[in-house]
DNA sequence: CGACGGATTGATAGCTCTCAAACCCCGTGG
DNA sequence: CCACGGGGTTTGAGAGCTATCAATCCGTCG
């Protein structure tokens, strides 16, 4: 079950920036052509750490990763989850020093590209490169709904919009079901995203499962009660800037 | 006292794209022939609101702004500040829909360029694109560490780290001294960034205050102990990603 | 079978919130 | 010149959410 070198259109990043616009021909064949270092790296590995000057970026072919960053005494906070598609250290590109770690959640296949050919693409087309930058802008709209939500919400509502959260991802990316994925999340990692302490995440865990919310085995998610969920997350999945389809999914 | 229309490099956007790469004589030229509709705007007005499809974007010529969100129960949230050479907005060239407010905390002088000319000004010239996208990845650095105050800092370390954000990014603009600045943000709107009540932020203060870290006089915030308050903040100013200028500033 | 990481549970402490009221400063209007 | 009104700042006391500290439980793995 090792992700095979990525043929054509199974390339999550292709497929992300072609549901973002239809690409040309040219555009196509450039990111079809893009030396594409292809790397698995196993579960709760940091891919780059705070304080790195990488020479390249990655994105992320299959696998979920986690974006995050440490206080000075050590108490950790996870500003993102990665998953296929995503770029989680783009941003490389254009700050010298990361200012996050990037770990995976579990075993990833990573598509490195060197900064240099990276530039070479954005600048012979600019399509690409809005694509990128409209990318980001995504990333920033999620971290200030994630600020909104560690700020403004408590416990149970802040989990419950997170689960809203990546359940809408992971789905636009096909990696969910209409209401059940697999999160390969323990319970401590989402206490660091959500800013509480992994005892209570679990008491609202419990919470939820007695309120009928949801249901949990193993690592996978099932949703038992979605509109509930969004209501009590408070989710309005906006924010989000996904594009809907016309048609169905491939 | 009112903000004149900003001839050559007085306009802090420029100034600012200039302290991240010296700009060409044709960039230079293109940027001062941009169409920029200067309006000055009351303190305590939204700019643009949440939900909105503006067909421009703005960039801060003088006052402070703060982009803001809010819960389904009309909990306020701040997410950013704006200084002068900020563009809250620029998202929005990329992104339909609005996901924040931008609220005036002081009368502000506002550049407005149409998404047309901006999109123009971009692809003829790539690096004046890269030096925007680059701004927002600076923001998303912001963001990420906007989270992980509110997540993991307790409320005084939180104050203390928002402080020093503050006074560095001013000063960065020349709108700082050393050690002093004036900070036209109400301590309401200092809990609604921390996400704290507006009570508790009170009482940091004035602990602050008897520790001898900071001193207030009005709008004007003066810190006593910079080296405790970075201390005490938790704050390495390397997110900020600010250019570090050889020489001194203007 | 022992080790280990994650999930659970219980009891206590503590940071922050909530609710209310008072206080202050300042611009407005009589 | 002073009363009035309004927003921001302070204060106090009590309640509540979440953290802390410790153990126990559980499933997986060597």
């Amino acid at each position: 079950m090792l992700p095979a070198p990525f043929p054509s259109d199974h390339n999550p990043l292709i497929r992300k920036l072609e549901s973002i616009f239809p690409l040309t021909e040219d555009e196509r064949q450039a990111l079809l052509e893009l030396p594409l270092q292809v790397t698995v790296i196993k579960e709760d590995q940091d891919v780059v750490r705070e304080g790195d000057r990488p020479a390249r970026s990655f994105a992320i072919l299959s696998g979920m990763t986690c974006t995050n960053k440490v206080t000075g005494d050590g108490k950790r906070q996870i500003v993102a989850f990665g998953i296929p598609g995503d770029m989680p250290d783009v941003q490389s590109l254009h700050l010298k020093v990361l200012d996050i770690t990037v770990t995976t959640l579990t075993q990833c296949s990573l598509g490195f590209i060197t900064h240099e050919d990276l530039w070479d693409l954005c600048l012979r087309f600019p399509r690409i490169a809005a694509a990128f930058w409209r990318e980001t802008l995504v990333e920033g709209a999620s971290f200030r709904e994630w600020i909104l939500n560690v700020g403004r919400r408590e416990a149970y509502p802040r989990m419950a919009h997170i689960l809203c959260e990546l359940l809408v991802r992971l789905k636009a990316v096909g990696l969910a079901e209409d209401h059940a994925c697999d999160l390969p999340i323990t319970q401590i990692e989402f206490a660091d995203a959500l800013g509480i302490t992994a005892v209570h995440a679990n008491r609202v865990f419990q919470q939820m499962r007695a309120d009928g919310l949801i249901e949990t085995r193993g690592t996978r998610l099932i949703v038992l009660n979605w509109e509930r969920l969004k209501e009590v997350g408070d989710f309005d999945e906006t924010y989000l800037h996904l594009i809907k389809q016309g048609g169905a999914a491939a």
